[in-house]
DNA sequence: AGTCCACAGGAAGGGCAGGCGA
DNA sequence: TCGCCTGCCCTTCCTGTGGACT
């Protein structure tokens, strides 16, 4: 055996080197969002609401259904799931036939659709179902007969419910309130999670008054509160003295600056700890903090656009082009294109990349997503008797762009 | 004040792929 | 195999818009 490993590891084989060395990190999944510590820091107070909001299921009553709002990593989901795996700990030493099941409702293709969400539910019950194909209210009715089948009760967290209501309509939320109160054995709590502030004004009167019975409000880590979020992890996550406190520090300013996001605060972190290992350094400083910033814009964006339709990509590239094109000849004060010239463009594109165009009001539609997406930024403005236009420009920067053009030139000419 | 332009954007529905049950 | 269901992408048709022009 001890022959075998020595072969494994032998100094000429090209992986050794990595092996011996010794990593800074002492575990990386504690670096990553999906994480949950044993700690969560400064949100106390809002474990606690939640926990007496739910801990009445564990003496056999219903509970209020809750709404969580908050910016982006504001532990809204952390302190959710946490709570959640606390309950199910506390219901099984009791005995008690508590459920809870976690979904993220902007999973595409997960639980993104009416469908999907539903046929999560019931494979977090443990009914297999198809991934299409049967009609919704069949769906239904099969959670309803699972869940009702013994005295329990189910706690349903949907993470993100703003984006699916958007996509699909606030029926589903209809259905499951109204599941609800035709139960005869169990009972259903829902915890619905959102950014959005304003995302149960624009909900049915009826779901709104039913689904809104406890609210909670995450506000945004200020500096000095993401520095012991990270400081955590950091214990947990790096080999000792790897990670100084200006290191923290840092990435907890910028995170800071960017509305307290504690996800962003730990993506810094852990890129940075990469960034210093493959550097073959055995410290993080500022200067991989630096570099982890840099790269976290680039990568994210050039995966935002790679992952976007071949059509969505046409129309991108025709932007970038146009832009450069007009950058070229020195005309920066109109370096905002309009919906016309960009669909001219765009079929012309298509033409030399036989791709089938689409119709303009389909192209409309690719650039408000591009637009959503901030890869663009788009104004509609009129010209008077020239009409009713959008203004279009890169929202990215010169670095990114480049970047972007360079994804995309691939596979357009 | 009325007209006109170049779209924006909503609504409806077609076509397709994929799955299910009879 | 067929009819029916789903999600998804797309087109067609339509009304609305706001400011320049007449």
């Amino acid at each position: 055996m001890s022959k075998l490993l020595n072969r494994v590891v032998a100094p000429e084989n090209i992986f050794a080197g990595y092996i011996e060395k010794e990593s800074v990190f002492k575990d990386k999944r504690v670096l990553t969002a999906a994480f949950i510590p044993e700690k969560i820091p400064h949100r106390e107070n809002e474990i606690k609401q939640l926990t007496n909001i739910l801990a009445p299921v564990l003496k056999g009553y219903t509970t209020n259904n809750a709404f969580i709002y908050g910016t982006v990593g504001t532990g809204k989901t952390i302190c959710c799931r946490y709570v959640l795996s606390q309950l199910e700990e506390a219901a099984i030493a009791q005995s008690k036939a508590v459920k809870a099941l976690y979904l993220n409702c902007k999973m595409k293709r997960v639980a993104d659709t009416e469908y999907r969400l539903v046929a999560q539910l019931l494979k977090g019950l443990g009914v297999s179902v198809p991934d299409t194909g049967l009609p919704t209210d069949v769906l239904y009715h099969k959670l309803f007969e699972k869940i009702d089948e013994k005295r329990q009760h189910i706690i349903i967290a949907l993470d993100e419910i703003d984006s699916l209501v958007r996509k699909t309509g606030d029926g589903f939320l209809y259905s499951l309130t109204r599941m609800n109160s035709e139960l005869k054995n169990a009972s259903i709590t829902t915890i619905g999670i959102t950014n959005d502030v304003l995302f149960l004004e624009g909900l049915d009167v009826r779901v709104r008054s039913s689904l809104s019975e406890e609210e909670l409000v995450f506000k945004p880590y200020d500096a000095v509160q993401l520095q012991d979020v990270l400081q955590e992890r950091v214990f947990e996550g790096f080999r000792e003295d790897v990670v100084g406190p200006e290191v923290v520090s840092l990435c907890a300013a910028i995170a800071a600056q960017e509305h307290g996001d504690a996800r962003r605060a730990l993506d810094l972190l852990r890129i940075a700890g990469e960034t210093a290992e493959r550097n073959n350094d055995n410290k993080v400083t500022d200067f991989h903090v630096n570099e982890a910033q840099d790269k976290i814009d680039v990568e994210r964006t050039v995966e935002v656009i790679k992952g976007q339709p071949k059509q969505s990509q046409a129309v991108l590239i025709t932007i970038i082009k146009l832009i450069e094109a007009q950058k070229k000849q020195g005309r920066w004060s109109d370096k905002r294109l309009l919906t016309g010239s960009v669909y001219e463009s765009y079929r012309e594109t298509c033409g030399r990349n036989n791709l089938k165009p689409l119709t303009q009001r389909r192209v409309g539609d690719l650039i408000s997503e591009l637009d959503m997406l901030g890869i663009i930024s788009t104004r509609v403005i009129s010209k008077g008797r020239y009409g009713r236009t959008r203004e279009i420009s890169l929202a990215l920067n010169e670095t990114i762009a480049h970047k972007a053009e360079r994804t995309l030139a691939d596979k357009f000419y």
